[in-house]
DNA sequence: CTTCTTGCAAAGGTTTTGCAACAGT
DNA sequence: ACTGTTGCAAAACCTTTGCAAGAAG
């Protein structure tokens, strides 16, 4: 999914005010700015403050419960994926194709880095779940927890230590 | 995996006493009442105060604080498993085959039961992962969101709810 | 003794909410 | 006017921490 910006931004934002129209919203400022962020950082996995500070460069007098209702609406209206990588903060991305949220996370237990891979391998399990479970499966989310690339080999050191 | 009772039980509290000791800690009341409490509703997936409430009935003087202290000991020796579903709180089981964290969660949008399933489905991803990213994985964690078989055809009702 | 552990209360951090003012239609 | 929206501050909420007292070897 390619980052968005100049047009392709301006036209998404389009998509989104139209979104928000159908549901009697509006497009505020607040609103325009905070989307504009998330979609600019996308790949950031941004946390509700983070949103924050990053919209106050735009839009100064912004209060942090505006960027929180921004950000429960959004998700509540499907336009946003809230996730949790057990940091004690939720955090947010675009979910560009509404009907499925097929890509996962790989989580470095040493650094903490987030690496997106953009497969849907869950194709054939999700068939096995909705035939054995009779679960109507709407979304998933996969987390892989390890050692990133470049942390591999350091683990030795952490995997002893109790708190 | 069976639920524990009798003397099963207490054989895997033995088992955790030996664990804890080898580590310096004591198996204390509190923490035993904990345990127990944990491992007689390891499939309701309780929140550190659920947990706190029910050991309450058995060791009544027993401090909140203490049962979160317990829940961190347990799931930094790698007993537990700190689980997160999106509800504001972390939830606890216990992880019975320490290698691996091999069941996922079924989680209805609706009334949020949340089903258990025991199979690893993950295997062959696992492989392609650490193939392709050089990711080293230690656990993953599989949540599928959506209708239980209970509720399913009720959730035209409540796609459209907007908060 | 010495170290770990506890209960209480306080503090910490994140998120939500009450409310009066404001904006757009 | 009416309804949705905002900023601020306060509250709510979950979790962690400081500390003096207690328990165990």
């Amino acid at each position: 999914m390619a980052i968005f910006r100049g047009e392709d931004l301006e036209i998404y934002i389009s998509k989104i005010k139209k979104r928000l129209l159908e549901h009697n919203y509006k497009l505020t400022p607040q609103r325009e700015a905070t989307v504009k962020v998330l979609l600019e950082n996308n790949k950031k996995h941004l946390s509700a403050e983070d949103t924050y500070f990053l919209v106050k460069k735009k839009v100064p007098e912004i209060g942090l419960a505006t960027v929180y209702r921004t950000l429960e609406l959004l998700t509540d209206l499907g336009l946003l994926y809230k996730l949790n990588f057990g940091d004690g903060v939720s955090r947010y991305e675009f979910n560009f194709d509404e009907t499925k949220h097929n890509h996962h996370h790989l989580v470095c237990l040493n650094c903490g880095k987030v690496e997106e891979i953009f497969e849907d391998m869950l194709g054939f399990i999700e068939d096995k779940i909705k035939r054995k479970y009779s679960f109507q499966i709407v979304d998933h989310h996969l987390v892989f927890n390890g050692f990133c690339s470049m942390c591999k080999g350091n683990e030795e050191k952490l995997s002893g230590e109790v708190s």
